[in-house]
DNA sequence: GTCTATGCAAAGTATTTGCAACGTT
DNA sequence: AACGTTGCAAATACTTTGCATAGAC
């Protein structure tokens, strides 16, 4: 998603709901959307304060639940006990790759399990509204695997 | 898995580490394998005093991790914040479909969707190890959902 | 007797909430 | 002026850890 179509999705839902704008809500929503993909709140809070030294982590944890009901972000919670935010792809969703060694995270998409997911759902009975599918493993790359940071350090 | 197995595997493992068994051990196992899947460490703690009221919670998120390390048990986090554990499953493991209506848990397999994960990864470098694939949706049949008690409630 | 396990309380994480001061409209 | 927002601190929810005592071997 760009900087303009949140920008607009965020001034739709303040007008909706009767909220006002404010500085800090700028500094958050520009924050997260140049940070690359599956920031934490942590990660959101410290870029945050280089730009705006006084933000509090409250505010940080309330903009982003704003910014989920403005439909600009998505919550995701992985295997490491924080919750992190990827902006919302007006393209439709995608699922995670992640590597328990180096921690990248890689989006994919495919249309078989998309399917099948689907055809599951309906034999048990169910309507399926969304899902979440992570596939762990590892690098079969180790050049570059074990360069980067890993995700549980 | 039964009881045998589970108490074997967990002999074994007491012994490879040297670890003792104890009472405590014996009734978190009993409970944990009498629960129907998907126990929380609250619900469990809660039926283990039932018959050792004494039993700390400490103990249990300390057994718990035992059964774990013993290949007793699996350790799963949906969407509500609490871990839960299921025991392992000796043929394979499977995946939930989970209603967000009525909380209802159901497990699934699908081959052609395992099938295509492991494409996947090896599409993007990478070698699977494990994997966590949640569908959400609603029970098709109101009768049977609305009477359940909600997941999240 | 040695060394692990237990129960309690305290500490640790991640997140939410109460509240007075502040900023937006 | 009215009312939503902020930052702080306190509260909450879940889980882990320190420690003295109890129990297994």
């Amino acid at each position: 998603m760009n900087s303009r179509t949140a920008q607009d999705l965020l001034d739709a839902h303040i007008h909706r709901e009767r909220l006002k704008h404010t500085g800090q809500r700028v500094v958050v929503l520009q924050t997260f959307l140049s940070a690359e993909g599956h920031v934490s709140i942590d990660q959101l809070l410290q870029d945050c304060r280089k730009v705006a030294p006084g933000i509090g982590h409250a505010t940080v944890y309330r903009a982003m639940k704003l910014f989920v009901d403005a439909g600009i972000a998505i919550e995701r919670r992985f295997q490491d006990g924080q919750t992190r935010f990827e902006p919302v792809n007006p393209e439709g969703h995608h699922d995670h790759l992640i590597c328990t060694v180096c921690g990248v995270i890689v989006e994919f998409e495919d249309p078989v399990i998309e399917e099948r997911q689907h055809e599951v759902a309906r034999a048990n009975g169910f309507r399926t509204t969304h899902h979440r599918h992570e596939i762990y493993g590892t690098c079969l790359d180790p050049s570059t695997c074990a360069r980067r940071p890993s995700l549980t350090a």
